[in-house]
DNA sequence: TTGTAGGCGTTATCAA
DNA sequence: TTGATAACGCCTACAA
């Protein structure tokens, strides 16, 4: 509520003097900095927002949009991300502008150049990519500093986290050849779609690795979502020998396969092993609980903005690919 | 990236002008508004918004704090409502400033608070509301507008949107005692919460009309989630009589139920009807899918946005509670 | 119907 | 080490 000049007056002094105490420049008296911040604190004084951007034009938000083709189809993977995209924005004290576009699509393109023109937001947050990405390009064109989950073919050199979906895969696929699958199947995604590929690359290779050879037929494209696990599975389960264990690119695909497999009277974990990926909250409680490969969603996202913090104020970064390996979590739905 | 400033001189007028003509004052010359308009668009002209807030003192940004008690728990029902809210606020060119914040805690206290202060934001919207709430009374004391998903007992006067869970549970419970079932539990929420209140009213006059009495035995307490679904069936199967019929408060809870049950071997459908509420997508395909009362989530989040829009500019509103009714979908969990 | 000018609350430049 | 002052871009009395 009260201004800067309400701090200046009640102290006697100027407002430059509180503006630059407060903001801890070295050219003042640390006699004067204590009394100021004590002042300004009894007060309750808040810098006001809007005066600041003005003056220093910035924003001080930062954009993330959600690549969905519906906002239904927000997901819980999805909510994880942007929970943990706002909290450490608000430990920032920048704010989180969130909204949604179909992935690829002209109005995401549009959503894109409206954030940017004009500096709505000092910087984006990425994720979900496509190996040749026009987010990127784009960005990278206009040099807005972003940061991704993942990264793209694109010639550029932004911060990013990255896990390697394809060593996970690979420790998957060896859990299971163990175990004795021999006809393991693949429910995917959009192949342009960075994890898709990355995924697919660990499944064949866990083939390789286990002396199977690749069928064409044991593998499927979906969307990510439960509906397409639901359909590929259906179809899956029309082959003349129906595979013994499913993986998917990621838990949604694989509950939607649950659904099929539990339809047709399979016991899943026992008839059939099922597989997903990214380990979220529904994983546990899916009957039966999905085995799966955990990456810690919340605390990658706080990473990226911690990242995309540093690359707006241009400070350097001890590590910019930060590279996990997901965990793998075997729960009953490949036998426990 | 263009300034008022340029468009007007490029036209030869006054900033004053373009300002008018822009934000379609009646003492411009049709004339000159059209040219104006022109221009502006072909320079790209995009209000600066950290000015314009500076200058009417307002922030054009509505706030949402989820109340969740941990970010991981974002569920489903958040990112639905999420969606819609900034969908809707897009539109308005509002944007929306999404934190969240444990239930009835300091924290929560703070954050509201911090969103009040200076101004943060315009307004709030706030859902999962308790009978007597806290929230309510503090922005009924400040005076900043704000809307709500359901109404307390509080004396305020906000716009809201209400759906009758109650009646919504009658016609569930009209439905499971059509076929018959005579043992049917209840697993509730915070004792605190609206839902809970209308949704365990709606069970007990459900029991009521079908001439069954209530049995606090087949009642148990939850949070909401799925951990506490689960835990609260495990309690439900070790009676000696073990329910027919299982509802719950919300698709969560019902969630955690179908993985207790499948766990303890009880083939949901057949030895165990299940029911939830909310309609999320997960019901669709959960083994089996979840028979619910479906709440147009979506849509109940945009219009909340629109109310409090209106509200913000001191707007008659020609539906200030406006009440819904949720539609029962049957599902496989309830036998189809 | 149009223009002049002041100020919203900060920060930054420059002088003291 | 501190202070006066000029912007940042917009809106709006008030004057013309």
């Amino acid at each position: 509520m009260s201004s800067i000049r309400e701090v200046a007056k009640r102290l006697g002094i100027s407002i430059t003097t509180v503006s630059r105490a407060l903001d801890g420049y070295s050219d003042v008296a640390e006699s004067t900095r204590q009394l100021v911040i004590k002042t300004a604190q009894e007060m309750g004084y808040i810098p006001n927002r809007a005066a600041r951007q003005l003056r220093r034009q910035r924003s001080d938000t930062i954009g993330y949009i959600m690549p969905v083709s519906a906002p239904q189809y927000a997901d819980p993977f999805f909510s994880e991300f942007v929970a943990g995209l706002g909290d450490e924005a608000t430990l920032h004290n920048l704010i989180l502008h969130v909204s949604t576009a179909a992935p690829d699509s002209d109005s995401e393109r549009q959503s894109y150049e409206r954030e940017v023109q004009d500096r709505k937001v000092d910087g984006m947050i990425l994720n979900r990519m496509r190996l040749h990405d026009r987010r990127v390009q784009y960005l990278v064109r206009t040099g807005l500093p972003f940061v991704s989950l993942e990264r793209t073919l694109d010639k550029s050199d932004q911060a990013s986290v990255e896990v390697d979906s394809q060593a996970g895969f690979k420790i998957l696929m060896a859990y299971l050849t163990a175990k004795g699958h021999k006809r393991i199947a693949y429910i995917g995604g959009p192949k342009e779609l960075k994890i898709q590929v990355d995924r697919f690359k660990g499944y064949k290779k866990g083939l390789d690795a286990a002396g199977i050879s690749f069928d064409p037929e044991l593998v499927a494209e979906g969307d990510t979502f439960r509906e397409s696990g639901y359909r590929a599975a259906q179809r899956l389960f029309a082959l003349e020998t129906i595979p013994t264990a499913i993986t998917c690119i990621n838990d949604l695909t694989a509950i939607g396969v649950l659904h099929a497999a539990s339809e047709r009277g399979l016991k899943v974990g026992r008839d059939l092993a099922v597989a997903g990926f990214d380990g979220i909250e529904d994983s546990k409680h899916t009957s039966p609980p999905l085995t799966t490969l955990y990456q810690p969603l919340y605390q990658i996202a706080r990473n990226l903005v911690k990242m995309l913090v540093a690359s707006i104020q241009n400070l350097p970064l001890e590590e910019r690919q930060m590279r996990l390996q997901p965990e793998l979590v075997i729960r009953e739905s490949t036998g426990g």
